[in-house]
DNA sequence: GGATGTCCATAACCCATGGCTATCACAACA
DNA sequence: TGTTGTGATAGCCATGGGTTATGGACATCC
């Protein structure tokens, strides 16, 4: 039923030289092992492959018939090899860039120049990734390195080079009181303290550190916010806010998402500023992967 | 370096399937022994070939590089089988017979006649041997069937059916006494008691009961044959009769080739008539072969 | 004609391979 | 929270594919 390659260079090596001694020594094998293997290939296959008269070995008939085709399965065997390769090689330089929304701030093509002056072949690949996943593809492996805002889930499973740090915003309906008021001072920004008798949206609990992070809890002193509802996405913070069910924090570069219609977002002051980071899986050693974190941390220092 | 068409086959199953267990069911194997040979192979190939996230399995850029070479090599397997079992059957229906001069007498078509009325698909070669070889190609087992002239040497290694007898010629020069004399009578031929006090050609010694038949010993009664020389082939024969060295026995069917120059042949009476068989090797039990030998029995006997 | 060489087959042995069953780890789901 | 589905792991065993040593049948050479 199934063939081993092996039996087809035996068999092909041994209807060239027309002699099991010589044939073996070519394939590094001893004599009897080549005998043994071409029987029981003959067997596999129900026919003798060679005529052993007492001093010569000649192909039989269905030797001769199955040759051709032995050669050509290895030579195609070959050919699927090197397409192996190549594709080992393709995937060796193959860098997957995830991210869910631009980073903008001409960072890709900055970042771009410095891995190709380092690495030639290396062939940066963009990677959109849906926003439900705020490791842009790092926790599945289909992102080899990836912009993110910190914090991140399982933090401690990523390494960071940080490459920007901008207030955080909060999501408003455009009819709040603090949307219109005096409460937005000469530089856009509202105070958290102006927040604090809000009701926030939070993320799910089993968020975890992220979900105190979105709260600015660090920030409430001995007050505790009050949780008007719990979002899991953008879309519904969308949709909670411009229903009134409470105020959310965002990131800068997250606000696209969420601002439109009857929302607004505004620039807090006094909390610390989320932080754009490029990230990849902790003990991920491999040259490209390092010296893109590198380029982001060299960038991430001019920037700031 | 090889690879083994099993493995191929698992690969192209668990890549169609994306799932190893129902793959694994597929092809009759229990699932650790599917993950275990996928493993080895990306072993061997020093790449995976699948991702495994948690709950699902899809191919690398690896895999699917391999792929199509893996249904190609598969399928060019099974065609290399499929011409490997048409050379078998081709086999299977072909008779190799072999002659060394033609047997003529219209045999070779009403043996021919009868066989493929007996088996439509059989496939009769004819086969030239050289002359060296009174077998005809038996003995080496290049022939399945073949015309001979009996007896043969190590005559108990084949099976026999008898087509015709006719009488034993004697070479002689054309100047011979006997040639020109009225020693040969109404029938054009020769008394063998007119030829024993001439010199006899010979086979080798290592002939045996041949050499012995050639000379005619039995016929000799109490006097003894005088060797004239010793010849091994139709050449040396032709050789040493126009030499003068001796005259010799010949079957009718050799005839043409020692008869031509200063050489004659002139039938002989009182010897046993030499005997025209078809041939095969003893204990050569297949259809066609038997078929054959069947054929000429029934020929043979009409014939006489 | 006996010694020697060539060549394929056989025998006896060894260990890596490829299969099995049982079990685990983990996510998804009811 | 128990159940189900899935892949990985562990431990076991038979077999396959290799080895060396040897045999037997021819050629060839001195």
């Amino acid at each position: 039923m199934d063939i081993h390659g092996r039996d087809l260079r035996y068999f092909a090596a041994v209807a060239e030289e027309l002699n099991f001694t010589r044939a073996a020594g070519r394939l590094f094998v001893s004599q009897p092992a080549l005998s043994k293997q071409i029987r029981m290939l003959e067997n596999q296959l129900g026919a003798p492959l060679f005529h052993r008269d007492r001093r010569t070995v000649r192909l039989t008939a269905v030797g001769e018939a199955l040759l051709p085709h032995a050669r050509g399965m290895l030579a195609s065997w070959q050919a699927a090899e090197a397409a192996v390769q190549q594709a080992r090689e393709a995937e060796q330089h193959t860098l997957v860039i995830g991210m869910s929304t631009s980073p903008g701030r001409g960072l890709l093509p900055a970042l771009r120049t410095r891995l190709v002056s380092q690495y030639p072949d290396a062939r940066p690949v963009l990677r959109q990734v849906p926003w439900v996943d705020p490791s842009a593809g790092l926790a599945d492996g289909s992102s080899d390195v990836a912009f993110v805002w910190l914090p991140l889930p399982d933090g401690d499973r990523y390494q960071y080079a940080v490459m920007a740090r901008e207030p955080r915003l909060v999501a408003l309906p455009r009819t709040h009181r603090l949307a219109a008021r005096a409460a937005i001072d000469s530089e856009g920004a509202v105070d958290f303290t102006d927040l604090l008798d809000e009701p926030f949206l939070a993320l799910p609990p089993e968020a975890g550190p992220l979900r105190d992070y979105w709260l600015a809890l660090d920030a409430w002193g001995d007050r505790a916010p009050r949780i008007g509802g719990v979002v899991a996405s953008a879309e519904e913070t969308h949709e909670a806010v411009a229903n009134g069910q409470g105020v959310a924090l965002l990131a800068a570069g997250n606000a696209p998402l969420v601002v439109r219609d009857e929302v607004i977002a505004v620039p807090v002051r006094g909390i610390s500023p989320s932080q754009l980071a490029v990230a990849a899986r902790q003990g991920d050693k491999r040259p490209l992967v390092l010296a893109y974190l590198a380029a982001a941390a060299k960038v991430g220092a001019k920037a700031r």
